[in-house]
DNA sequence: CTTCAGGATATTGTATACAATCGACTATCG
DNA sequence: CGATAGTCGATTGTATACAATATCCTGAAG
């Protein structure tokens, strides 16, 4: 278990929040590896703060299904599966395909604004060929269409569940480095069904990407022994 | 503002869990109304408990949209408004559709005793007209539902919109009771196209449930001012 | 009369202390 | 030798104490 997990607890937004943040990043790019326990204790001491506050981290990385949780036994970090992989990315299907939807309808000027700058930082990620770099830059993306739809319920549900798929798109992106290509031309499919305002093609685009990105994620897991590294 | 808040806090798996569940009812049928103020000391003096599990269930409760917390400034009861009942149903549409699919695709014989048994639970429910017996019953059944797509993550997410949604249909059903035939009648497609196994179907009859129930809700919503019955 | 400064108060955020429970180990008995 | 009861250690769950901050009230100045 080398865990350096080392950043820098500022508290713009709050200390467990800062910490989930942390630690959720730890998680997606394996410094923390699928079914590492955690100890409440451990962390507070390693980050010179008490417990209270890693405990609420742990309750938020719980709504992202990041960690399990079970009562009186402690926390570990989730495992990865083919079928939580196949979970996962059901729900994103509907989810995206609605927020993709509703973005093009609700979307702003500052959105759109919003939406361009992620998409060129995306870009400039792919050409640095970073499998870290690029998953950061896809996310903030992700973020700016979810935040176009307007809907403060859809961006809730979809910010416990982007994380969960982010764990399996890093595997795959380590592993073939190519996927980030189609990562950003689906993208760029979907931004300008946004900025035409076609609920429909935004719809459909983002749904096409995703069933895609599904299969191709999918196999390259089944390829790689990303389970259980560890057992 | 008159809070009765009795429930009697036994533990059969863990105390923020319970109160949560406590306080989530208590909101959904407004024995605390939307806007008000809940203070931690207070909630855990009236249970004879500390605000530790206090906090712990006000954080389960802003995941599902029924708290909401700022920073230094205290959780308040979320407001119910045309808009958020809007972005619930939206979603909902689409992630119960799913579960219906993966329902009927993934249950197994003990999904469909679960089922009839809270189906005809939720037709005694109806007979006795109360709004309170029937939306349980009709959450249970819905909770079945979920169980029997066996997707871990949808339930998940279903779980955290659910009792969202819960509220409106609470004031929709003390308006107009009626609509509690509707939605036994709706229940009672999907439950038989699950039972049959029969994916297409089974989305259908769903989301044409919800979109009926939505286009309804929505009608009685606007018709009353639950929106801010204290401001 | 309005506005702004300052302090008092209420409430949250964090730390620490204590209690309860689970798992593993050991020793004893069959 | 195997099984089982009992005990110990590790870790979580809850309670309490302390710190920090936002809000409200008061009062004086413009």
């Amino acid at each position: 278990m080398g865990t350096s997990l080392a950043f820098n607890l500022s508290l713009p937004e709050g200390l467990p929040q800062e910490l989930a943040r942390g630690l959720e990043e730890a998680i997606v790019f394996r410094d923390l590896t699928p079914g590492e326990r955690l100890v409440e204790e451990d962390i507070a001491s390693r980050f010179d703060i008490s417990r209270s506050p890693v405990r609420e981290a742990f309750r938020i990385l719980e709504t992202r299904g990041l960690v399990l949780r079970e009562a009186r036994r402690g926390s570990r970090v989730a495992d990865l599966s083919r079928r939580d992989l196949d979970e996962v990315y059901a729900c994103r299907v509907e989810l995206e395909g609605l927020a993709a939807a509703q973005a093009a309808r609700a979307r702003t000027p500052a959105d759109l604004d919003s939406l361009d700058e992620r998409l060129e930082a995306l870009t400039v990620a792919r050409d640095r060929a970073s499998p870290r770099g690029f998953l950061r830059a896809s996310m903030a993306l992700s973020r700016a269409i979810h935040e176009a739809s307007h809907n403060r319920t859809l961006i809730r549900l979809l910010s416990t569940l982007e994380p969960q798929a982010m764990r399996y798109r890093y595997v795959a992106y380590v592993r073939a480095e190519s996927l980030m290509d189609a990562s950003l031309e689906g993208n760029g499919a979907v931004a300008e069904s946004i900025h035409t305002g076609d609920c429909e093609a935004a719809s459909a685009a983002t749904t096409r990407m995703i069933r895609n990105a599904w299969a191709v994620v999918g196999r390259v897991f089944d390829e790689s022994d990303a389970a259980e590294p560890a057992a």
